[in-house]
DNA sequence: TGGGGTTAT
DNA sequence: ATAACCC
């Protein structure tokens, strides 16, 4: 049994179960002493998420293996696709060979997904501020609060308290032990924030509870879908080593994991056992040992608040884009979508991007970029429908376009992408008697540079 | 292979 | 401005 002191003490272990001494602590949480309690974090990841929002716009659809596409590629389907052997990110032909029946919606346009994972973030935030988005469907939620203060209203001899869904490897649960507890409380916040999501907007996903980012996200993914596992401190290294190759590992991308089996890394294993010094000559310091810290299962990187995204684009892709008119449509159109959302949003861009990809014969997808500061008389009309900006953005766009790309050569796009960032909130303009005097955005001079310090943008004259 | 996003250098 | 990472 363990014991609680009532609420109002200071911290809520009981004499009876005395702080635990260093070898109860897991030995890779080990950190200077006086540090922070362990956290507790809940990775959410929702199902096969584009599939889940078209099927709740269109309910017709559900019942049937329902695919999302993108071009020719087949981003995410259902459950019932799965079932007859369809896969995410398979090639649509593949995907129709398979599975003729399978029926497709395309999922280009991402407003309606990303207005859903919008609303998912936000409910999460009703149970903690701390929330960072992943992607469009993931979130992560730091807990460790809102379990502390669930563990003062405990009842000193709940014997009651057991784990919602899975636990990992299916270890047992030792009730005097205080991260077990602390676990299993953030286990059942975990099952009500799902089934937040489920009753209030018709959403089914995975949760996985864990120390860290790392280990949370890892774990939520050991019952698939519409499940959620929780980690206890023992089970760390089964978790890790049930991992078959390191690029498993969120955090060891692409590049890193061909670059560790140059040196003859594959497996976590590896990775733990080899050499720090000859790491940190491929690596550097800070890399090799946030490497080496991962191949453990460890990961202090904290749970940082998203808030609102940092900025807006829109792309879009095709076989052939080789002249200056096409440029100019397709500029057109991406603007005119990132034009609404920044109305929507209320804040204004302060710098413009153009992305391009080129068709290069054998080179992997490599984008090239310029950037500029949209002109301060702009910022003000953004968004505002009143005045039209149309024009003299896609001129400043064109001349970014330029600027990349010799027009007097022939040129062949695959890839066209607008961003909106540096995104500042519109200062609300109080007016005192002297403000007009002291307020920069009312001066009629522009200081350029002076809100971009950092930035080196590519001069566009207007 | 899409249409997004973030941070580090 | 690019390159890496994430989905």
């Amino acid at each position: 049994m363990f014991t609680i002191k009532p609420k109002g003490e200071k911290n809520s272990i009981c004499k009876t179960a005395p702080p635990p001494p260093f070898s109860l602590v897991d030995p890779l949480e080990v950190v200077p002493t006086g540090s922070a309690l362990p956290r507790v974090i809940v990775h959410v990841d929702l199902d096969c998420f584009y599939a889940q929002v078209e099927m709740i716009l269109n309910p017709e659809l559900k019942d049937k293996p329902l695919g999302v596409q993108q071009k020719s590629l087949l981003v995410t389907c259902n459950y019932e696709a799965r079932k007859l052997g369809v896969k995410k990110l398979m090639s649509i032909r593949d995907a129709k060979e398979k599975c003729p029946q399978l029926v497709l919606v395309n999922g280009e346009d991402l407003t309606q997904y990303r207005e859903m994972s919008y609303k998912v973030t936000e409910l999460l935030e009703e149970f903690s501020p701390i929330v960072e988005r992943l992607g469009f469907d993931e979130n992560f939620v730091d807990i460790t609060e809102m379990v502390e203060k669930r563990l003062q209203q405990l009842q000193s001899d709940d014997r009651s308290l057991s784990a919602s869904g899975h636990v990992y490897n299916d270890q047992s649960v030792n009730l005097h032990d205080i991260l077990h507890i602390r676990l299993l409380v953030g286990s059942q916040i975990a099952a009500e924030m799902r089934e937040a999501l489920c009753s209030r907007l018709g959403l089914t996903g995975c949760a996985g509870v864990a120390s860290n980012k790392l280990l949370a996200k890892l774990v939520g993914g050991v019952f698939k879908p519409n499940q959620q596992t929780v980690l206890l401190p023992e089970s760390r290294q089964d978790l890790i080593n049930s991992l078959k190759h390191i690029k498993e590992m969120p955090g060891i991308g692409y590049k890193t994991s061909k670059r560790l089996a140059a040196l003859g890394i594959t497996s976590v294993h590896d990775l733990q056992m080899f050499s720090p010094k000859i790491l940190e000559k491929e690596f550097g310091m800070a890399v090799s040992q946030r490497l080496q810290k991962l191949s453990f299962g460890k990961d202090d990187s904290p749970v940082t608040p998203s808030g609102p995204p940092q900025s807006f684009s829109e792309e879009d892709s095709f076989k052939k884009c080789s002249s200056d008119g096409e440029v100019k449509k397709k500029i057109a159109e991406l603007l005119a979508s990132l034009l609404k959302r920044v109305s929507q949003d209320g804040r204004k861009p302060h710098t413009v991007r153009l992305i391009i990809r080129r068709c290069s014969s054998e080179q992997h997808s490599s984008r090239e970029s310029r950037q500029c500061a949209i002109p301060s008389h702009l910022i003000p009309k953004l968004g505002t429908g009143n005045y039209d900006v149309t024009t003299p953005m896609v001129d400043i766009l064109m001349k970014l376009f330029r600027n990349m790309v010799n027009v007097k050569m022939p040129f062949h796009l695959t890839l066209l992408s607008v961003c909106f960032c540096n995104l500042k909130a519109t200062t609300p303009v109080k007016k005192g008697p002297l403000d007009y005097y002291l307020t920069p955005s009312l001066s009629t001079t522009s200081h350029p540079g002076k809100h971009s310090l950092k930035m080196k943008d590519t001069h566009v004259e207007d």
